[in-house]
DNA sequence: CTCCCGATAT
DNA sequence: ATATCAGGAG
């Protein structure tokens, strides 16, 4: 029993190893061009598709460009901004509220530490390690996303029921190198092939180390 | 645990 | 009709 514990670690490098091969290079696919835009599109992104998040910040960076701006207009107009993103509500006064921390709290900036990241309305684990890794390049922990949850529960890499269970078990199994790129990776293996619904096994290339009670032809 | 919520695919 | 989408707060 201590003797499938090298097993493991090897199933695992086969897996890092069929990431990287499948998905060189992924990266943040929520656009944006600084630290605040990076953050709003983030929190836009709950229970939706990045591609919506990015066609609503395409008009919304333009008339938002710092925080005050986010404060200064009516809440309903900002929730008619980013309505189709649904949560508008909660959204629009998460938003505002984070970028009013900001103002009185940070400086106008957005912070660039866990302790302070997690201060902000509407910022949770999962959106300030998009945050720290993708504008700030550190490694605080692994994002944990509705992909990364289900993926590495399918992988076998977690049996965790909450989000941080999982998050701490990544965060042991990973390197910390490579704490960034797996969720990029996996969100990308997530979309594309390891789909909630049909997952489409007979094209994944990480099906021999996966150990998913719910695989597909 | 429930609520928030529009858009899209099945 | 129903499930799901780069979650978080009460």
């Amino acid at each position: 029993m201590d003797r499938d514990r090298p097993e493991a670690q090897r199933r695992l490098d086969r897996i890092l190893r069929g990431l990287d091969a499948a998905y060189p290079g992924a990266g943040c696919t929520l656009r944006h061009g600084s630290a605040l835009e990076l953050l709003v599109a983030t929190i836009l992104s709950a229970q939706c598709t990045d591609e919506r998040v990015n066609r609503v910040t395409e008009e919304l960076f333009r008339k938002y460009r710092r925080p005050e701006d986010y404060v200064r207009v009516p809440a309903e107009e900002l929730e008619a901004d980013i309505r189709s993103t649904g949560f508008y509500r909660n959204k629009a006064r998460n938003l505002r509220g984070a970028c009013r921390t900001m103002l009185e709290s940070f400086g106008g900036a957005v912070p660039d530490t866990m302790e302070q990241l997690l201060q902000l309305p509407g910022v949770a684990r999962k959106t300030a390690n998009v945050v720290l890794g993708v504008a700030f390049g550190k490694a605080e922990g692994v994002v944990v996303d509705t992909h990364v949850s289900r993926v590495a529960r399918r992988l076998g890499l977690s049996g965790a029921p909450s989000a941080e269970g999982i998050e701490r078990d990544l965060m042991a199994a990973l390197p910390r190198e490579r704490w960034i790129s797996f969720s990029h990776q996996v969100i990308v293996h997530g979309r594309e092939l390891c789909r909630a619904r049909r997952p489409l096994c007979g094209r994944c290339p990480l099906e021999p180390d996966c150990r998913s009670e719910e695989k597909t032809i």
